[in-house]
DNA sequence: CGGTTTTTAGCAAACGTTTGCCAAAAACCG
DNA sequence: CGGTTTTTGGCAAACGTTTGCTAAAAACCG
């Protein structure tokens, strides 16, 4: 915004309406009816407008606007704590497919950071209620509240990706990942496999009960017996998945009866665990197979190449932006809170049918 | 920001200063200065309109006060064009430290993706030029200019982040590219090997050349002809590292003479390279020693664990922010232009002595 | 051509906060 | 206690854009 009214001519000014509105000959409203309301304004009238505000470099101050209007242009995503884990794409993948689409209906995206300590509870709250965004996107995280100001009271339009928050009426896109767990260990089972080493992400949270609940359904399915599945970790979050499989390549030589499949339920847990269990002398799948959940790029690079379910990151976000669209325009689009994309499994040649 | 003016008490409801001013008693302006400028304002008075202030849950309108003051709080992050490549990081850390240190500041982070076409371009120009955001610090990218509007020419504080430069007067933060891989194959030297196989990034690109330099600068401080290393790749950007990788191990398979080690110039290349030379039977580092750039956290997992140049994104995302934040408020903390901060080599299975 | 209807431009106020200026109140000092 | 200085609260205008309303101009029609 330089306020530099002395250059006339070609130069980028940070030019207002009002100047434009001088070179025009014409009223301030004028020159913001023709550029938002074109109808309202003869045809000759606006070709004036628009040369002078090409030969001044016009940009609309977003700010001036969205105060007048009482609506912002932004949206705030709202990531988890860590926005790294070790070869997921997920938050770039994220990222990219939301801002792309905001960018398409208008909007800017902005980053709120969930750290889950008051200061960044604060921070999103602050932009909630005080105008600064218009709504927004949380992923994988519940809605912060601090200090009696809760996120779910703002009356900000949500959307929550990759966690069901549907219960509790919050327009949630997921993806399937009960049925994907369910069908991937049906076809270990198909395989032959009949003892299951399963690779937890933490206790109690939603992506892993639902992963945890499709191995069971497809034992149930299959006519086996849950005890056939040992689990390892429960104590560490996902970002913490290396970590996690280094631990399981542990606890799996500590086992009597060895399985004869992993279910890993992150790609780096998969990753670190094959690699502490290749050193070890198994072999990935003459000796073990393995599965994981996620779909990072690398997996295709691993030796030997690592079996994955691949989420829908682009898709979710892209629903994710229509749904959220579509609740600040008011459109009832739809009646559904939950949203269900599924995921894909690909399968490559970690897993094969057990030696006997 | 919810116009219910009709409800009283503890209700989170989107006040304004004008609520919390009727209800303290006082002015709007007094608690404007309550708020911002507290020695101006008598204790006593203070008090009441903090109180006032907590009843209500009043939090700022960023816009009011951004274009009463004429200045956003916001800073936008300019990144490239795909966000995502294999197993890199670096877009979630930077994005992190980043947004941790702005936040400090008291800014918001904006995403603006530079997708190189022109709505991508105008899109970061309206922000620059609107006035919607107070700086901007730029991730590998070179500035944007579309319809006689330059980023260059819009008078924000801009930092260069990962590509120097310096040269064109841009404060710049960047990691010795050239040094580093200079000093590893210099290590590699001094291990005995002498013959190189160098996996590029796209020809001309600045990472790619300082990279090169820096294995020709050991080959003449060793003594060794600069003929001692093949180049493989050159036309792929870096976020399509494995089909970089894919592609030199076929043309490693042509070499008549085959060099002992390899320098990859990203750890997706490295990856990919090693998982297809394995497939062939080949050894690492038995038949042939491996380094890569960039630090990604999979290569201690990889098989063999990748021997890595780490950079320090975190270090350096800070370090953005703090001279971006010195620009926005005219501190000349530095003369310095160009801000290096210097990576590190982790030193793992994948390179040993060669064979003979 | 004159009366009626539609289109168009412009005035003025709005949005929520900040800040210069002034006057009143409080504090200080002999 | 009175004069002087400092502190404090409040008025009013500013920021850049939008939009309701009105009046004037243009278009329409018999």
């Amino acid at each position: 915004m330089n306020k530099n009214k002395d250059v006339a001519g070609e130069e980028p000014s940070g030019a207002l309406m009002a100047d434009v509105a001088r070179l025009a000959g014409v009223a301030i409203s004028t020159v913001s009816r023709a550029l938002a309301n074109p109808g309202r304004v003869n045809e000759k009238t606006r070709a004036k407008i628009n040369a002078a505000a090409r030969q001044l470099g016009y940009t609309p101050n977003a700010m001036a606007r969205g105060l007048r209007v009482g609506k912002s242009n932004i949206i705030m995503i709202i990531l988890p704590g860590s926005l790294y884990y070790g070869v997921s794409q997920i938050i770039p993948q994220v990222l990219q497919s939301i801002n792309k689409s905001l960018i398409q209906g208008g909007y800017n995206l902005m980053i709120a950071n969930l750290d889950r300590d008051e200061i960044s509870e604060r921070h999103i709250l602050d932009l909630a209620f005080g105008g600064s965004v218009r709504g927004a996107i949380i992923l994988s995280s519940k809605l912060p509240e601090v200090d009696g100001r809760s996120l779910a009271n703002s009356g900000l339009p949500i959307v929550s990706m990759l966690l069901d928050m549907s219960d509790a009426g919050l327009q949630s896109v997921v993806t399937n990942d009960r049925e994907a767990v369910r069908d991937v260990t049906a076809e270990l089972i198909r395989l032959g496999h009949r003892r299951f080493f399963y690779l937890a992400g933490p206790e109690g949270n939603y992506h892993d009960v639902e992963r945890y609940a499709g191995v069971l359904e497809a034992l149930e399915a299959a006519g086996l017996s849950d005890e056939l599945v040992r689990r390892s970790g429960g104590h560490l979050d996902y970002q913490h998945g290396f970590d996690i499989g280094v631990q399981a390549a542990d606890d799996f030589a500590q086992l009597t009866e060895k399985p004869t499949a992993v279910i890993a339920t992150s790609d780096d847990m998969a990753i670190s665990f094959v690699s502490c269990i290749q050193r070890g002398g198994l072999r990935i799948p003459d000796d073990l197979s393995v599965v994981s959940f996620e779909g990072s790029p690398v997996c295709e690079f691993s030796s030997p190449p690592l079996s994955t379910i691949e989420q829908p990151v682009e898709e979710m976000g892209r629903a994710a932006v229509d749904l959220l669209l579509d609740a600040i325009d008011q459109r009832q689009k739809t009646a559904e809170v939950r949203t269900v994309i599924r995921s894909r499994l690909i399968l490559r040649e970690s897993v094969a049918a057990p030696k006997s």
